[in-house]
Order: structure tokens, then sequence, then C-alpha cells
DNA sequence: TAATTATTTAAGCAAATGCTTAAATATGCC
DNA sequence: GGCATATTTAAGCATTTGCTTAAATAATTA
């Protein structure tokens, strides 16, 4: 691997320098943020997500009906959420309810301005 | 498929419907949306985004260079980009410029903030 | 304690992802 | 035209994803 030709002569290296260390410094929050966002980059969890932002908390089952999907097909989308820590959970008897953390979540905010506001010009379009 | 029991005796609804309706409305949005996020979901693309955020345009020789990765695996990572509408191309002889489409990435932008925010935090802490 | 309900977990599988290596394009230079 | 450079494309392959069906947990009710 790694040999393509390539060498680039006329290769701009104090960008490349530059680059490089942009990367280094924020290197931590490249690993975290790309995988809340490959979560959300699901249509079936983003759907979720943006439910749960108006909702409060909403159950497996109701959110099966809701989405035409399978329970378990649902579930498994449900931990990942969860082991994202993108929602939490709350037993009720047998129902378990789950809702977004919030505190995780102030990442997407600006997604779900985002629907609302092309909906709404799709709609008066 | 479909068939689980669970056919919620208590099933909340009022609010089954109302999410319907939610997402009936939204509905175009969420496959859009969901590409994007899935493109910006990768560690690898991510990085090349935020750096495009910064940098004006950088080839993908560069790149390479700067991820540490083959120049095959950068093109194909650009090509998925460009198909998404997220970069544009110059070419200038030889080299192909890579750059952000600034209009389809407004989305994004929130995310170049958080990484900036959450380095500060990480490098003052 | 057995049957019902709500949810999760496991196994299996087709499709998608992301790399690798090798070959194909395309431009510039001698 | 022939060779080097910059990039893309194609084929192959291991891994991951997202469903399905079936079985396992857990709480509820009769």
């Amino acid at each position: 691997m790694e040999n393509n030709t390539c060498i680039r002569q006329f290769a701009d290296h104090e960008q490349i320098k530059n680059c490089k260390a942009k990367l280094k410094t924020a290197q931590k929050s490249f690993g975290s943020l790309s995988s809340v966002l490959a979560l959300a980059g699901n249509e079936v969890r983003l759907k979720i997500i943006y439910l749960l932002g108006d909702e409060k908390e909403i159950c497996p089952c109701d959110l099966a009906d809701i989405l035409g999907m399978s329970i378990p097909a649902i579930s498994q989308h449900l931990k990942k959420l969860k082991d994202g820590n993108i929602v939490e959970t709350r037993k009720e008897s047998q129902t378990i309810y789950y809702s977004l953390n919030h505190e995780n979540i102030k990442i997407l905010k600006p997604f779900f301005k985002h629907i609302n506001v092309q909906t709404l010009k799709l709609e008066t379009a």
C-alpha cells in the first residue's frame, strides 16, 4: 500500500503542515462526532431522533407501528442509539420508554430546525 | 414479518397518530438529510470536510498525505462527497482541486463549531 | 403456575462499505 | 510520440450494516 506515485512535486507543503496540525489539535473530536453523525445518518434512526425531539418519550412497540417496521428491527436501532448515549430509557412495568438524552444531543438540534424549515419551504412552494 | 405480538393494548394512539402525521409532512427531508449525515458520519470524510471548511481547496494527493491514506482510498471518498454535492472540483492542468460546496453544506456548519469548541475545552482542561 | 404481553437477544443472510492492488485516463514535458 | 505525474476506475475481499425469523427475558394477569 501507500506508494501510488504522486509525490506531488508542487505539493503545497505549507498547507499540508497546517492541515496536519489542525487535525492533531482536534483529533479527539473526530471519532466521537463522526459516530454520532453515523448514527443519525440512517433514515430510520434519524426519524426516531426527530420524533423523540418532540414527543418526550415513545416505546419500541409504538415506534414500530409509527415507522411501519418490525419490533426487533426498531429495538436494534434503539440499542445503537442507547449505546451512543443519544437516548435513554425509563421502565414502567412491561413498557420501556425511550427519550432523548438532551445533554448529548445538543449537536443534533440544528438538524431538527433544518428539517422543519425545509418542510415549511416545501409546503409553501 | 411484521407480526411480533405486541399490539400494545395501552398504545398511545393519539401519539402514534401525531407522529405519523409529523413524519408525513417532513417526509421529503429525511432521505436527503440522512444521506448527508451518513457522508459526514465517516471519520475520514468528516476530516476532509472539516479541512476544506478552512482551507478553500485541497487536491487528492495532498489529502492522502495529510490523512496518511492511499490515493485511491481518498479518491473514492471524494467521489462520494461529490456525488452528494458536498464538494465541487476545479481542474488546473493535472491537478484537481476539491472545495466545499458552501451552499449545500450550511447544515454541517454547526459541527465545525462544535469541533472547535470541544477542542478548545480539551486544551484548556 | 401457566399464559399473555413488551422487549431484547441471537443466528442467518443479503447488501453496502471501505480498503487494497492493478489498470485506465488525462495532462504536461522531453 | 513516449515517459512521468495526478487522478480515477475497476475488481477483489474482509467487515459492517440492517433486516428476518426464532428463541430468550421479564413483567402481568388469570
